[in-house]
DNA sequence: ACGTAACCATACCGGTCGGTATACTTGCAG
DNA sequence: CTGCAAGTATACCGACCGGTATGGTTACGT
């Protein structure tokens, strides 16, 4: 299969895949043709089969680009507001989440793709379930960086809160859930940093 | 518009639906034409178009049931479990979401029609809405009958909770999801009903 | 008995889909 | 100078899409 990467892409290829990840995103996998791609990213069908392989391909590899996107915004955004460990870096997530989501406004693309994709056995699955380990695995890690104990389990309930975010102020159309997880995640982190400044079996 | 009610349905009518809301769920809305519903449930095109007017209407029709089916599924559970308030009745939402997913592994219908629907103006859309307000309130309104204090809030964390788990458990791939988030809000539960045992402002 | 609602069978419609073919232009690297 | 990769433009393909038309059968209520 060989899937497209995106070093070493030609100039249109690029225009291809912003422009096609945009209409994904906004439309759907299967209510976007190839053909209005072509169209709206001023190129040809032609070019988009030359350099994609397929619209499998092109679909493969605009939710690879979206992952690394938004890998990249998370971490710019942490590196930047919040750079040592911390609650407020753990919450950085979230903060960072609130701003992606001001102009992405369908929910997760990764579940919406999931949602067309699941069952088939589409090439592009694999990204979508590592681009949830990854988010997963940056609250483990930031929760490590506090020396909190069980960081694996409490990451992975951050992690629950932070989807079961998105999905409530999307298809839930509850605008103010994500203020709700924040608290939550909040209280959770605290909870847990607490825990690991106590001493083991110290329970008063 | 008129939405197709269950009520006074005709039995090849209700065959259709059960036939199309597997299939929609199975394969996404857009994957499957209705050509395919109609053979797979044993009718036409022509009566399809005649009981629902139009694949749009079919979908709505499609949607409502599945959400009825889900709170009818949820009620019946708890009544029969754990009929009296109380912590474990309220887990026993997550107790039945556990078994509907047994035999609903695409994750969340809702959900997944969200991320075919949205940004249309679709006449569904109100009932995927309405669909997590629905189980957003139960939380509530379990909590409500235990006199936890901030019920409103408590219940919003635990549907987010509940929300977040089915996503890491479907597009998440994360089999274990479920019990982690069952941990959490056991935690959550007991910390309510705890606050509500103690007198306001006396905390130690 | 008659009308009507429900249903089946089948053919058809225009449009769009993913994907291919052909032919031409451009720019750069050997 | 030449060859090749990249791109444009356009026409085409079979398949499938949502939706409609026609025509016929069965069963039931009045």
């Amino acid at each position: 299969m060989s899937t497209v990467t995106h070093a070493r892409m030609t100039p249109t290829a690029l225009r291809i895949l912003g422009t096609a990840e945009q209409l994904f995103y906004q439309h759907g996998l299967r209510a976007v043709g190839v053909e209005r791609i072509a169209d709206e990213a001023d190129t040809t069908k032609k070019t988009i089969y030359d350099r994609f392989g397929s619209k499998d391909g092109l679909i493969t590899a605009c939710l690879q680009r979206r992952s690394d996107r938004w890998h990249a915004f998370v971490t710019a955004y942490i590196d930047e507001h919040h750079p040592a460990p911390g609650l407020p870096q753990v919450m950085g997530v979230l903060d960072a989440l609130e701003q992606w989501m001001a102009d992405n406004t369908r929910g997760c693309g990764f579940v919406n793709a999931y949602a067309e994709l699941a069952g088939t056995g589409h090439e592009a699955l694999p990204i979508i379930a590592a681009e949830k380990a990854w988010t997963r695995d940056l609250y483990v890690s930031l929760l490590s960086a506090l020396a909190v104990p069980d960081a694996d389990l409490r990451g992975r309930e951050l992690a629950i809160v932070h989807e079961g975010a998105v999905v409530q102020m999307t298809a839930g159309e509850q605008a103010d859930a994500l203020a709700v997880a924040r608290a939550l995640q909040q209280r959770l982190v605290a909870e847990a940093v607490e825990a690991g400044l106590r001493p083991v079996g110290s329970h008063p």
